[in-house]
DNA sequence: CTGACTTGACCGCCTAA
DNA sequence: TTAGGCGGTCAAGTCAG
């Protein structure tokens, strides 16, 4: 990306507007932690405040989401990148070199390797410590191993591609190995039609925007066994390799990582920018109850913008 | 038998010379 | 301008349910 972000949006004025909805969402987030520290027993008001932050944050990212995604993806990217390299300036390797590959460092290197060779779809990436199943019907059609990268690259296709001409795709890649990281990058998004059941989170025919929620998955309460995760289990594009890179996560439960996952409704970027995430870091675990009423999300113990 | 995975081959973009 | 490198995709063979 050329120049810093911020230069790269539409007008100054967008940017003001963007800047009072984070601080209109800080400003609502303190208030709920305000009040859910005198442990009163104000739901109702509580649950506006959530659905108040919620807002914002949905409006903040419908803003950055503007051109196609290209810019909020870049910026997601960056912020990604960025916050990566700083959780990984403790560690050596593989983190180091996903910072290489990243914009934020200036070391130069074979340009060829910043340039994205793919159309320009609308993209965003999600760096895990499993792997997880975001609800879609995805299927494997490549694997192959990337230049200066200790692991190989697997590629997913929509598994509607050829039934309804879906041409969401994405990529993993573990890009790290302790702890376990697995960075997923999506490409366009989902128009099959399709709605996948069981322990997935359907957001069919919800309004993006408004249902854009950042969930962190608590791996403290997973169980070791990989049949009793659902999420696993259910994730039919994983096979054995993979499934090992899994099993080795869970056994590393004890570190309590925060599976950082997106309710994906397609079309957006969800994943918030750390600063974000901050302003709603308040939410206690007694309110998950709340959390539940507007997720309708019901099999894991989960943070809202865990950090 | 059918659907999914593996993996080598191929295609096309990009860079360096 | 072009040859070579590289990432992304294809498709035949294989495997599993």
């Amino acid at each position: 990306m050329e120049g810093s972000w911020p230069e790269n949006l539409a007008t100054i004025n967008q940017k003001k507007v963007i800047n009072d909805e984070l601080m209109e969402g800080r400003e609502i987030a303190n208030k709920l932690r305000s009040l859910l520290s005198n442990s009163g027993d104000d739901s109702k008001s509580a649950k506006d405040l959530v659905i108040k932050i919620m807002k914002s944050f949905s409006n903040t990212l419908s803003m950055l989401n503007v051109k196609e995604g290209d810019i909020a993806g870049s910026m997601i990217s960056q912020i990604q990148a960025h916050s990566s390299c700083l959780d990984a300036s403790k560690s050596e390797g593989d983190s180091q070199e996903s910072c290489r590959s990243s914009n934020i460092t200036p070391i130069k290197k074979d340009r060829r390797s910043f340039h994205n060779r793919r159309r320009p779809l609308q993209t965003w990436q999600s760096d895990t410590p499993t792997l997880i199943d975001d609800g879609q019907a995805w299927r494997k059609y490549g694997q192959k191993v990337i230049l200066q990268a200790e692991y190989p690259r697997h590629y997913f296709r929509c598994t509607y591609k050829y039934d309804q001409g879906c041409k969401a795709t994405k990529q993993v890649q573990r890009i790290q190995v302790n702890p376990p990281l697995y960075r997923t990058t999506y490409f366009g998004h989902h128009t099959c039609k399709i709605i996948h059941k069981g322990h997935e989170v359907v957001m069919e025919d919800t309004n993006p925007i408004e249902t854009s929620i950042f969930i962190s998955f608590d791996s403290s309460n997973l169980t070791n066994k990989q049949d009793q995760h659902p999420f696993l289990s259910s994730f039919s594009s994983i096979k054995d390799e993979l499934k090992e890179d899994i099993k080795k996560c869970d056994t590393n439960k004890n570190q309590s990582y925060s599976c950082d996952y997106f309710v994906s409704p397609d079309s957006m970027v969800t994943q918030l920018p750390k600063s974000m995430m901050e302003l709603s870091s308040t939410l206690e675990s007694k309110n998950k109850d709340l959390i539940y009423e507007i997720m309708e999300c019901d099999d894991f113990s989960f943070n809202m913008f865990q950090i």
